[in-house]
DNA sequence: ATGACGGTGTGGCACCGA
């Protein structure tokens, strides 16, 4: 099976490119970040007649996210639990496969602006209520994915110049830290199971021709646990719908297993 | 050091993103 996450940066003006990647690209489950719509302008019908089932938390102007699947989702979780947001990132839900039932967190992580700021901080917080609830989870879902947004680059590797933009935002050591917290739960980052090509990234700049240029980030994950690891056999990033006109400036990536 | 590009909401721009 499939799963993909992609920030569309406006799911009303991404939408038919949405719907376009799916018919070419039939997967079985799809995490949307940065919605920037509210509920009631979720365009379910068209994402019901393409095949998927969707749950959604949105929010005006900015944020929102949703999991649409081939499978019905249950057990649907809106925000955080205990951590009382503004703002909708966060929904999980599971869906039932033939290996059994699959724990699907999908997050819009905070972007923290810069180290010192109020939004920094607001990240750090964000951070560590993602890391209570998900180990809660895993103790009830072994079979746990959890892939979305991060705004984290892992490594120095994820970025088109660590050495530059060393500490500062999606580069600092705290930031790096709440990444590796999330894998000492026993997660895994399915993207670095695999060779992959130098300069892998799944966000450009719009500006300064940065996906020209290959100036990007690795900052869009799909982290599987324990019980999946075994069983993923390829984990991709999709750079062609970065080049359709007027593309969002992040690319699915895609998991398989 | 700054702004560049794009989306939104509003309004002739400011904000936010990463």
């Amino acid at each position: 099976m499939k799963i993909a996450t992609w920030n569309v940066n406006s799911l009303s003006v991404r939408l038919g490119q949405v719907l376009d990647w799916l018919a070419a690209h039939p997967v079985d489950v799809l995490a949307l970040q940065e919605l920037k719509l509210t509920d009631d302008k979720f365009p379910l019908a068209a994402l019901q007649e393409a095949g998927y089932h969707a749950v959604a938390l949105g929010q005006k102007t900015y944020n929102g996210v949703a999991l649409l699947a081939r499978a019905p989702l249950r057990e649907v979780q809106r925000n955080l639990p205990g951590f009382a947001d503004a703002q909708a990132r966060f929904i999980a839900a599971t869906i039932d496969t033939e290996a059994g039932p699959l724990r699907l967190l999908n997050g819009y992580f905070v972007n923290g602006q810069a180290p010192g700021s109020e939004k920094f901080a607001y990240k750090m917080d964000w951070l560590q209520a993602l890391h209570g609830y998900v180990q809660q989870e895993l103790a009830q879902h072994p079979r746990l994915v959890l892939l979305g947004d991060f705004n984290i680059a892992p490594e120095d590797r994820d970025s088109y110049d660590a050495e530059g933009l060393r500490g500062s935002i999606h580069h600092t050591d705290e930031e790096r830290a709440h990444f590796q917290a999330l894998l000492a739960l026993g997660l895994t980052d399915a993207f670095r199971l695999f060779e992959q090509p130098a300069k892998s990234f799944s966000w450009w700049d719009y500006r300064m021709l940065g996906f020209q240029k290959n100036r990007g980030l690795r900052i869009d994950h799909i982290l599987v646990s324990s019980a999946l690891r075994a069983s993923v056999s390829a984990c991709t990033i999709d750079r062609a719908p970065r080049k359709n006109p007027q593309p969002s400036d992040h690319a699915p990536v895609v998991v398989t297993l």
